[in-house]
DNA sequence: GGTTCACGTGACAACGTTATCCCGGCATGG
DNA sequence: CCATGCCGGGATAACGTTGTCACGTGAACC
């Protein structure tokens, strides 16, 4: 910036005028300082004037698996928007790792950035309150933070499993398994008593045996499958609770003569060519990063406004498997 | 700073020395200081020491489109990596839009980051080089950057193919398509040129209506297989190159009574359950992302060393789909 | 006993930017 | 002709950090 000035001939504080378009600048001069800020290629140093400004114009994300192509459509939800505002967008991956979380979130809360993401895995997230009390505006999405006053944006999970449900149900299905992550997990939690509300409402029993939360893996899926499918007791139909354990069932099943009727929370990439067809309860991962950044431009202009939880609605995608009839 | 140093009653530089883990602090000194760091919730604050230093802490990731599975999991290795050595990592998508790959790139720049990695769309990458010429270090990925002196992690697209149309070949298919994207874009270009070699070094000859490429589209890719599966002369094997063609096919074949033989360049999520099975070349983008990091290190290290191109292997999943033999 | 030396600590400047205050000149109005 | 006001532009300090240098104290050495 000095050299800049040096060169059109005028104070450091001009050029920082010119750079941040203000107005009270001499067209005559303008057009010299722009001039020089061409020839030498100058670029204004954004950490710089993050220091003398207070915030960086960045956005940090604390998603659980960059990968994962659900936090990859937030992500990208999320840069769009914040692209528009000239905001650069941070990202990190939890793993589910609560100690990690806190240390990655706190290493982009030292870049002090106008807003924080964060889709929490940790207990509580109290170790963000410094930061908020000195401005920073964050926001949760997938699961709502706790310890800390906080908007978050949520599937409406709800809905999703009573859908589900509802379609089983409408094609003959009275025996229907559910398989869900850990009760640990807000989600899961929120699912599965969709799932016991749903069958309870139309008056359908649900055994215990039917029921089945853990984490997703291999051998899980392996127990749970063999317990539903029992020949002395079998289910028709079969719900599952995420995209890890649907994922998991379908590799189980892909070989097995007749697959039971499915509908899976979460879509899955390509679900659209297995054959027979995958029914699924999508989210919107796009509706939901934008709604973040709402919530976040929101926060920023009103720093004590009520923490809000907004739900963003699902989508139940017909793709045959429900309509596979109790065999 | 200046608070914790008033109440542990030392210097500012102290509280400093403390902060970075200088040897040269007294042990009770010490204690007192980390004392006042934990009750006032301190923090070092990095924009400010960027200032210091020149750099920030920071990997800037240019990419066309972060919700690419393929992207995304470079994107996750670089994360992983770059946590090792707290570094944050920034992401933007250029969205296969050159003006836009410039944008994102030039607002990281801003940044000062340490290091800047590209997965290049635009013809030229030259509005970097007055940021090279500061020390920024840049590392081309998936496609090499032109004009300038960069290191690029490439897969191995020649060996994949390769790979792809002998094993068809081993399984009897003489007649084999391949459907790949515009040749315009970089890989496109090696992945058709090895096809054609590979066929021609086994004595193959291969009409030219059997070589389609265009930008993935529903219209591209069903002209395509028309006049691939002309009943007067159709192929019966059928190589994609690259998973949003692969996909398109897919979709396109989902319902027909018997799919062709078919290998496809780059995995697809979830490939494993379709049925028939679906082989594919994997790339691996997990070992490129580690690749980027150790060459953006020794860029670092050695900022006059030559323009490195490091290959990485693709891996040949068969999966059943080439096993079909011909009709 | 004086000279080194090592060690713990502190004062100060500088990184690049911008907010605040100030100055000089020109036009306008009485 | 002078007072007033406006407008373009400059000097300065400050944001939070760290590299450089210097200070003071005690111990070890000849």
């Amino acid at each position: 910036m000095k050299d800049v000035a040096e060169a059109a001939g005028v104070a450091l504080k001009t050029v920082s005028r010119v750079v941040n378009g203000e107005a009270t600048v001499a067209p005559e001069t303008l057009d010299r300082v722009q001039q020089a800020i061409r020839t030498l290629g100058y670029r204004r140093d954004e950490g710089a004037r993050q220091l003398r400004h207070g915030r960086s114009q960045a956005i940090a994300l604390v998603v659980r698996d960059i990968a994962d192509p659900f936090f990859a459509a937030i992500g990208r939800a999320v840069e769009t928007r914040a692209e528009e505002d000239d905001l650069v967008v941070m990202i990190g991956s939890s793993h589910d790792d609560p100690a990690r979380e806190r240390e990655v979130a706190l290493g982009f809360c030292a870049r002090r950035p106008t807003g924080l993401i964060i889709a929490p895995i940790a207990k509580r997230q109290d170790y963000l309150l410094p930061d908020i009390s000195a401005g920073l505006a964050v926001c949760a999405v997938d699961r709502p933070a706790q310890g800390i006053p906080c908007d978050a944006v949520l599937s409406d999970n709800a809905a999703g499993v009573r859908m589900a449900v509802e379609h089983l149900l409408r094609h003959g299905h009275r025996r229907i398994g559910y398989l869900g992550d850990d009760p640990a997990v807000f989600t899961a939690r929120e699912r599965v008593a969709a799932f016991r509300a749903t069958m309870a409402e139309h008056g359908v029993p649900v055994d215990e045996h039917e029921v089945r939360l853990g984490a997703p893996g291999r051998e899980f899926v392996a127990a749970a499958l063999r317990t539903m499918f029992d020949p002395s007791d079998p289910v028709t139909a079969l719900v599952t609770g995420n995209n890890r354990i649907t994922a998991e069932v379908l590799r189980h099943l892909a070989d097995a003569p007749h697959r039971p009727a499915l509908v899976a929370f979460d879509d899955l990439e390509l679900a659209e060519l297995l054959r027979p067809g995958l029914t699924v309860v999508a989210q919107d991962p796009v509706a939901m990063g934008e709604a973040v950044m709402r919530l976040l431009s929101s926060r920023l202009a009103d720093p004590a406004r009520e923490p809000a939880e907004v739900r963003i609605p699902v989508r139940l995608i017909p793709r045959g498997s429900g309509e596979l009839r109790p065999r």
